[in-house]
DNA sequence: CATCTGCTGTGCAGTCTGCCCAGTGAATAC
DNA sequence: GTATTCACTGGGCAGACTGCACAGCAGATG
């Protein structure tokens, strides 16, 4: 679980340019190609890099609105709930929060009408009491995690 | 912008098993690996694809702990906001949204003791009026996108 | 009909990966 | 104090992959 300096410079390496092979992070890093594939093989065992999936953009899918709503469910049904929304293609992401029965999901549209249609199937389901979406405007800080490792990372000097 | 039945299982592919080549999606797919490479490096052209970063998990980095904080902001002073909240690490991801001055801004934090003093960073700018948090208790669905490229690339079949 | 685009199948040189090993230095254990 | 363990270094090797190029072919387009 600890992460040094050797390990966030290698994740930050592989976050900026994700095509640089292990040889080249070794030598970017300057240390050896052994010592880069344990850190990756380390790192990856420890789940701190779940994997290198693509990053696919949902607006260059033709999904350019995003929400964000808030679900007021019924009692004892989250279960359902959650199975029912897992079956929604524009259902990117559930939460179950603090709050009497309260989730909060993101949601994508292919525009402000079709967001209707996706509020309409997520809502019709039974569990639902009530729901409340916020539409995004602007995403001012997309989704990142650099600054965390680093700040993760800094405190951990790398001694070779 | 269209993303047709190859597209779709491309994308579907290099999801499950990243560290495949062009050359192994090839096979796998039953098309050339000419092909294959066309098709990636148009998906990263379009913007479909942003790119293969490491996929971090906060949670393995020590960070345990997810909320949501939905902030009231003065008029006037969004960016000044969002210049604030871009420099604390814990803040993941920050929306602007529907409604007068409100943004969502997505935190992790160290333990639930700890997300008070990431809550007191963040609102500890005068720009914001009033912030309300939400713990997330379980991520019932996970960030995805494959059930949306499914549905996206269902429409247009592969015609070689 | 001519053109254009996208896919196929092939080839080649350069590079990288995965794996192995011996040696070294530092921290830890006895 | 000495032995052990661990991580890193630097090197080597066979196999595989990438990036690039080319000609042929089929369907769509004007």
């Amino acid at each position: 679980m600890a992460i040094d300096r050797l390990d966030g410079r290698l994740i930050e390496l592989l976050a900026e340019e994700p095509r640089i092979g292990v040889l080249e992070a070794s030598r970017r890093l300057g240390v050896a190609r052994g010592t880069v594939q344990a850190r990756l093989d380390r790192l990856q065992a420890q789940g701190v890099i779940r994997g290198f999936g693509p990053d696919v953009d949902p607006a260059a899918l033709g999904y350019p609105v995003t929400a964000f709503a808030t679900l007021e469910i019924k009692q004892g049904q989250g279960g359902d709930v959650r199975a029912h929304l897992a079956t929604v293609p524009e259902v990117l992401e559930l939460h179950t929060t603090t709050g009497r029965g309260d989730m909060l999901c993101r949601l994508v549209a292919r525009s402000n009408a079709d967001l209707q249609r996706v509020i309409d199937r997520v809502v019709g389901f039974d569990g639902i009491v009530r729901a409340s979406t916020a539409i995004v405007m602007e995403n001012a800080v997309p989704l990142r995690i650099i600054p965390l490792v680093q700040q993760a990372s800094a405190q951990t000097p790398y001694r070779p």
